[in-house]
DNA sequence: TTAATAGAGGACAAATTTGTCCTTTATTAT
DNA sequence: ATAATAAAGGACAAATTTGTCCTCTATTAA
């Protein structure tokens, strides 16, 4: 398992939450946790912070519900360094506090270029993509 | 973090156990915690499933202690699988069940090639190769 | 202005990971 | 044989992650 469970929630909710912002706007937790198939409490708790870290949108009220205006501007990195940090991309393979390039442990040099790549990955496709894939029918979210 | 802590502490005990073994055969839990900065205790479990696991050899008593034999044909692929599972290079980065290659998540395929990478670079290089470099002082492990 | 709706937030609970401590078992040397 | 040594193993504890439940607050519509 390479992300938390709490970030592949993250990740599945905002793409569908990105993808119904397009039509109606709304859409709420029940609905959300449905689509994903993730535990509807839990799932809120997570979506709560990723409105806190200004990565969706929310509205009380009736007709209110989570949305997302700008999906081409966010990424899939915005989503997991705001749920997991970034120790997936920088932190030491090993465990070693003083792991770097001048002081590296057995496997720093050659994990580098691989992790780098996984950056690079998350970086450079907006959820809009993903949602425009999604509904051709490419993926999954559940 | 891409490893599990146990599975931090079960490769660096085993490169260290591995280069002790050249020499004078066998090493104490408490040399090894000491030498890899873990605790005591905790790497005394751990150990203890790899040596259950065929990865490292154990003796009781008096000059007893851990020791490997083999490490020409010990890879780090054989650690990660031993205590962290396959989980990282194969189950589903957004966690989901039916994910695959006909049915896939939105970022399956960019990061299948990835994550191979990952796998060969664990499977490529031998234990002793570690040693071997650790022993020129190119790395560290604490 | 009131009732219904839906997210926000706090308290709590289960599960897993990480870690400690103490006793038992096997081995070695005296 | 016996005492010392060191791993094996069980029970327990702390910390973190995952998850639930209930109340509070804001918003909308009648």
């Amino acid at each position: 398992m390479i992300l938390s469970k709490s970030c592949e929630y993250a990740i599945r909710a905002s793409v569908f939450v990105a993808m119904k912002s397009k039509e109606h706007n709304r859409v709420g937790i029940g609905e959300v946790s449905e689509a994903i198939g993730s535990p509807r409490a839990f799932t809120a708790k997570i979506l709560q912070t990723l409105v806190r870290k200004n990565i969706l949108s929310s509205a009380k009220g009736p007709s209110g519900g989570f949305y997302l205006e700008n999906a081409d501007s966010l990424y899939l990195i915005d989503i997991v360094s705001a749920t997991d940090g970034n120790g997936l991309f920088v932190s030491c393979v090993l465990g070693l506090r003083a792991c770097s390039e001048t002081q590296p442990c057995p496997v720093h040099a050659r994990v580098k270029p691989i992790r780098d790549q996984l950056l690079t990955e998350f970086s450079n496709k907006p959820i809009s993509d993903f949602v425009a894939d999604l509904e051709k029918g490419k993926y999954h979210l559940k």
